[in-house]
DNA sequence: GTCAAGGTAAGACTTGAATCTTACCTTTGG
DNA sequence: CCAAAGGTAAGATTCAAGTCTTACCTTGAC
C-alpha cells in the first residue's frame, strides 16, 4: 500500500466519488459497482474499480451475481491516518 | 484550494518530495527550484513547481537572482489536517 | 433451458501529463 | 560591460490514463 499509488487513485473524481460515499456509509458497507451511477460505461468502471483494488483501497467480494466493494476502512486509517475523513468530508464539486 | 488538485500535485513523486522536504524543514523554509537536486530539466522544474503552486502548496517568494519555494503549511494543515504530515512521513522509494 | 443483469477482457482512440530542446530574460558578481 | 546562474516561455515528443465498443463469461430468475 504506497502513498503514490493511492493518491494518484484518488486523485481522479469518480475513484474519490467512490470513496467517499464508502467512507460515509457505515464501516462494511457493500455496494455493488453499478450501485453508483457514475456516468461511464461498464468497462470503464471495471477500470476504476481495479485501480481503487490495486491501490488497496477497497475488497471486492464476490456475491455470485455481482461484485460488491467494501471500503478496507481500518486498514487505510492506520496506514494514512486521516486520509479518510478528508475524501469523505470533501464537498462534492458537481 | 481543492482536494482534487491537491491530490493531483501529490501524486507525482517528485512533487511529493519537494513537498516532503519543506514539510520536515523548519517552517518558513525558503528553498531554490534548483536546489532539491531533481533529476529533470530545467524547464521541467518550472513546469513542476507551476503545478504545485496552482495546487496552492507553495508560494514562490522573489529573491530577484532566483525564486524561492516556500510550503504553505498554515493554509494547508487548515484545509487538509493531517495531509502534510502523510507526505512528510512516508518513507522515500529509491 | 433461456435470458437478462452484472462484470471482465481485449483492443482502439483520445486527451492530457511529463519531458526535452532551444531561446530568452533578469540579476548578481567579477 | 560581460558572463554565468536561475527561471521562464514556447513548441515538439512521448507515454500513460481514461474512455468507448464489442465480445464473452457467470449467476440468478423465469
Amino acid at each position: 500500500m504506497e502513498l503514490g499509488e493511492v493518491l494518484a487513485a484518488l486523485a481522479d473524481p469518480l475513484r474519490r466519488q467512490v470513496i467517499a460515499a464508502l467512507a460515509r456509509a457505515p464501516a462494511g458497507t457493500e455496494r455493488t459497482c453499478a450501485s453508483f451511477g457514475l456516468p461511464v460505461s461498464k468497462a470503464s468502471l471495471t477500470h476504476h474499480f481495479r485501480v481503487l483494488r490495486f491501490a488497496g483501497l477497497i475488497r471486492q467480494v464476490d456475491r455470485g451475481n455481482s461484485r460488491a466493494a467494501v471500503l478496507r476502512g481500518d486498514d487505510i486509517e492506520a496506514r494514512f491516518p486521516g486520509l479518510l475523513s478528508l475524501v469523505a468530508n470533501d464537498p462534492a464539486k458537481p
